[in-house]
DNA sequence: TTCCTGATGC
DNA sequence: GCATCGGGAA
């Protein structure tokens, strides 16, 4: 929930402190609401730290201080929805499903071919493109990689081409050499 | 300026 | 379908 529109390298410290004060739902939901907002101050989109708050209280109040580990729960959490419904499946369960996020999307439309538009995150084109690249039995792996090429490599601005482990087969670099020659 | 491992309300 | 939220880094 905190890497949402927010860089890994920004929210690390953050969560590791945030782990450290609160290390259960029960404990995050109990904390002090100053304490919990000034942890979470340093990420921005300050309307995060209520749902961090109605988050620890669905947690306790329905599924007794415990993260549930299927979907349709998952999603009925406040502050989550496909994302990051599928990031805890993957990272935290190792089940085999790929994670959208707008990088990853981006990196699909552009290795296709396909046009880039803010809500690539929901085509049903991407995702089932998505879906038929995931390594099932590495998902966790596959989807740290795509992330990685993302944040990375297949960067929104200046994507590093020439650096990339798919150039040979990428519908985009083969155009962005086409109009380099 | 733009963008970052989006979700929500309208 | 679309604006909005936000600090931080490039």
């Amino acid at each position: 929930m905190m890497l949402r529109r927010t860089r890994a390298k920004q929210v690390a410290p953050v969560y590791e402190l945030f782990i450290r004060d609160y290390p259960s739902p029960d404990e995050m939901y109990r904390a002090d609401s100053n304490s919990l907002r000034s942890s979470l101050k340093p990420l921005g989109l300050n309307w995060r730290i209520a749902q961090f708050e109605a988050l620890g209280r669905d947690l306790v109040r329905d599924f007794g201080g415990h993260v549930p580990t299927t979907r349709e729960e998952l999603v009925q959490l406040t502050g989550v929805s496909d994302y990051v419904a599928d990031a805890v499946l993957v990272f935290a369960l190792g089940q085999p499903r790929a994670v959208i996020d707008a990088n990853v999307a981006r990196v699909i439309a552009r290795y296709f071919g396909l046009r880039e538009h803010a809500e690539a995150r929901r085509d049903g084109q991407v995702r089932e493109l998505a879906d038929g690249l995931l390594d099932r039995a590495h998902a966790r792996d596959y989807n740290f990689a795509m992330l990685d090429l993302a944040a990375l490599v297949c960067t929104a601005r200046n994507p590093k081409h020439d650096l990339c482990p798919l150039r040979r087969t990428c519908a985009k670099a083969a155009n962005a050499k086409a109009v380099a020659s």
